[in-house]
DNA sequence: GCAGATCACATACAGTCAGTCTGTATTGGA
DNA sequence: TCCAATACAGACTGACTGTATGTGATCTGC
C-alpha cells in the first residue's frame, strides 16, 4: 500500500510536477482514499520525499553498478559518467530529481539524500586524479561544480540534447584538470 | 503600483519561496488588494515571473558591466565569473533563479530568460578560447555544464561556502580547458 | 478463546488559497 | 461635458491540504 502510493505519486509527480498534483489524484490512481495517504506519510511533502529518496537510491545503485574498484580514476570517472546519464535516462527522474526536488525539499536536504551518489564517487576519483600536488578541498570543491555539471547535462539530454556531446564535453573538462 | 507589486512579491517569494506565499499576503505587503495583483499580472506564476526576469536583468548587467571588450577569453572568462558572483550575493537572488524559477517556469523557460546572461558571454570566450582545431559544439556544450557550475557555485557561496575556494576551482577547469 | 488495544484505513470537516466576476472611481480625450 | 477606458476594490466559487473522528480487522496478553 505503501509501495502503491509512492509509485502513482511518482507517476503523476514526473507528469504534472509537485504543484500540479492534488493528493486526491495521487489516491484515486493508487486505488484507496486520503485517509491511507495521511495515515502512512505526514503530509504530501513527506509523500514526495519518500518518492525522491527511491530515485535517487536506483540512481547510486546504477553508478555503482558501473564502476569497478580496479580502474584507474578517469576510467572509474567515465565509466560513472555513462552509469549516470544511463540511470537519469529514465524519463520523469530528471525532473523529479533536478527540478522539483531541490525546490520542494531545499536543496540542502536534496544534497544530504544525494550523499552516496554520484557526488561521492566523484569526490574520491577526484582525489586520486588530482594527487599530484594540489589540495583536497580544491577536489571537493570540484566535485561539487562537476556534480552541477552533470546534473545539468541529464537535463538537457531529457530535452534532447545529444548524449555522445555531453560525455565529450564532459571528458573534456576531466582531462583538462588531470593535466 | 506594478513595481511596489514586484518588490513585495519578491520580499515573500526569498523568505518563504514561491508555493508557501499566499497573494493575500503580497498585496498586503503592498497596500493594495488582490483585485490590484490580478488586473496587472494574470496570475501568479506571471508576478513570479516579473519577479525572475528583474532579477535576471539585473544580474546580466553586472556580468556585463565588469568584463570589457579588449579582455583576453580567459580574463574575459574570470572577470565575469567575479561579477556574476558578486551579483548571486544579493540575499535570496539564487534561491529565487535557481531553484524556485527552474521548479515552477521550468527549465527551458529559465533558459529562455537567461538568455544573454552568464552563459551566452561564457560561450563567446569558450568559442575564443578553443579555437585551437576544436569544434564549436564542444565550445556550445561546455558553455552550458559550466554555466551550470557557476550556479551551483553561487548556491554553495550562499549556504556558506568560501567563494574565493570557488573562483579557484572555476579558473582551474577554465585553465584545463585552455591547455 | 476472549477482552482490549493497536493498526490500517475510510469519511466528514474546517480553513485557506487561486482565479473570476462584478462594481466603482478616476482619468484622458472628443 | 460626456464617454470610454483604465485602475483598482470586494465578493464569490471551486478546489485542495491537513485534521479529527469513525470503523473493521488483527494481534496480544491472560
Amino acid at each position: 500500500m505503501r509501495q502503491a502510493l509512492i509509485d502513482a505519486a511518482r507517476s503523476l509527480f514526473i507528469q504534472r510536477g509537485y504543484a500540479e498534483t492534488a493528493t486526491p489524484d495521487i489516491v484515486a490512481l493508487a486505488g484507496v482514499t486520503r485517509g491511507a495517504l495521511y495515515h502512512h506519510f505526514e503530509d504530501k511533502r513527506a509523500l514526495f520525499r519518500a518518492v525522491i529518496e527511491r530515485e535517487a537510491a536506483d540512481v547510486a545503485a546504477a553508478i555503482e553498478a558501473g564502476t569497478s574498484p580496479v580502474m584507474n580514476p578517469r576510467e572509474a570517472i567515465v565509466a560513472g559518467s555513462r552509469g549516470y546519464f544511463d540511470a537519469m535516462s529514465k524519463p520523469g527522474r530528471a525532473r523529479l530529481l533536478l527540478l522539483d526536488g531541490p525546490a520542494v525539499l531545499g536543496a540542502d536536504t536534496m544534497r544530504a539524500i544525494d550523499t552516496e551518489t554520484a557526488e561521492a564517487s566523484l569526490k574520491d576519483g577526484l582525489h586520486v586524479l588530482l594527487s599530484g600536488g594540489r589540495n583536497g578541498a580544491l577536489a571537493d570543491m570540484l566535485a561539487v561544480l562537476l556534480s552541477a555539471a552533470f546534473d545539468r547535462a541529464a537535463l538537457a539530454i531529457e530535452t534532447g540534447a545529444d548524449r555522445h556531446q555531453c560525455e565529450e564535453a564532459i571528458a573534456a573538462l576531466i582531462d583538462g584538470l588531470a593535466a
